[in-house]
DNA sequence: TAGTGGTCTAGACCACTTC
DNA sequence: AAGTGGTCTAGACCACTAA
């Protein structure tokens, strides 16, 4: 139990909340009734509330008062990268070929790149290994522009481990969609599987923020046996959130 | 833009953030030369810097300053429910059997549910179906106390569509793990699936946050084509993140 | 010692909801 | 009209960091 007075008012609340004592859409004491109960004044009152609207476990409605949230139960968090959060640690990069194509060389990929038909995209094919086995085969695809920097960072991004996009995060969203399906022949080869054999694919789509351009398109192809995914209900992982 | 002083300063170093005029790790103005830029005084900036660390772009070190976080790019949020969030609508739960066993009788299970091996489990098998066809396949652990509320609630909820987490889902941690197998034999026949078909095999851990205990495991096999994993980078997903 | 962030207080004005 | 939350201000004291 924290000595400061928000965080004792926010941890008391958050109990009785976790105690059922406040159930789901119910209301909270008014500010100014919590004000009474606490012997304090407006402002904590109102750190403390702040700081439980922003870890989810409250919501206001002006005029009328503080209630508890309905919890989401159905988020969860998802911790992946392709390079370190694999069963095996990626420790080479072998590129299979870079080009530059037209777009309707790659069936569809106008649609995932929201380009049109008559650009051109750049591909890589890649495979990361691990202790000289091959774990995953990767394609990469964007928008072809000349001189662009970032067909520029693509390519020296291409065979390194970090992907490009870490640089600038902050600008960036991505999206992804994970499958388990049979391999196809190319892939089964490349990752010495037998045809019934299981890999997830894995397609990520990087989008500006800003621009809402999409800036490149993935499919990321493991064996199931180097991919755990686990995932945790987000609720409690809120920023700060200590009881 | 907002026309709210402190949301407007929010955007605005959101932006210098996103621009890449801070760098991660860099340091920000202080706070009192953020109140000069801004004419205002130290609560408001105050309130702003607040919501800037609640939404993860900065933290602050008392005694220095505050400074821009280098974003987690690993974690995305994953929104999945056995009920709501295939691509059919659960309409009916057949209820296969329901048993007390002994914690022998199904090996491992102890483990699961962190019980020692002297004591009982209730176990529950049942079908999740849609438009009369079996869809998932689903086996729930619970430690077995005879009285115990939780067992009553579990059976009421044994053939419910509703999952009996839902009621208490604030005091509740959520863990579970994804595989892409081929199924067992009493799976395939289940679910109707040629023998190398492929299901996600779920496995979720309940347990309660504040006593620390597995409220329940359970196995969750579905048909991949009726489940669809599509996960968002969390980033951006912070509360009132809006620029 | 000067600068920084962390906590806390008193009081004003507004817009909204409810009666 | 009374009650509610939302925003904003001025100023104090503390603990920490850095020179």
């Amino acid at each position: 139990m924290s000595d400061v007075l928000y965080l004792k008012i926010v941890s008391d609340i958050k109990q009785k909340i976790l105690k059922g004592e406040y159930l789901p859409g119910n209301m909270l004491e008014s500010e100014t009734a919590l004000m009474r109960t606490y012997e304090t004044t407006k402002i904590t009152i109102r750190k403390s509330l702040a700081l439980l609207t922003s870890e989810g476990f409250i919501y206001s409605i002006p005029g009328k008062g503080n209630f508890v949230c309905k919890p989401e139960t159905n988020l969860y968090t998802l911790s992946f990268n392709k390079f370190d959060k694999l069963n095996v640690q990626i420790d080479e990069v072998q590129l299979l070929s870079v080009r530059v194509l037209n777009v309707t060389d790659i069936p569809g990929i106008y649609v995932k790149l929201q380009i049109t038909e008559e650009e051109m995209v750049i591909e890589i094919r890649r495979l990361l290994c691990s202790m000289e086995k091959v774990i995953a085969f990767e394609k990469i695809y964007a928008k072809y522009i000349p001189q662009n920097p970032n067909v520029e960072n693509m390519l020296k991004f291409a065979n390194y481990i970090q992907p490009l996009e870490d640089e600038n995060a902050f600008v960036m969203e991505k999206r992804m969609t994970i499958e388990a399906i049979h391999p196809e022949k190319e892939i089964a080869d490349q990752l010495k599987l037998p045809q019934d054999g299981i890999v997830y694919k894995i397609e990520e789509s990087v989008k500006n923020i800003d621009s809402k351009e999409i800036m490149s398109y993935s499919i990321f192809q493991v064996q199931t046996k180097y991919l755990k995914l686990t995932a945790v209900q987000s609720f409690e992982n809120s920023p700060k959130s200590s009881i």
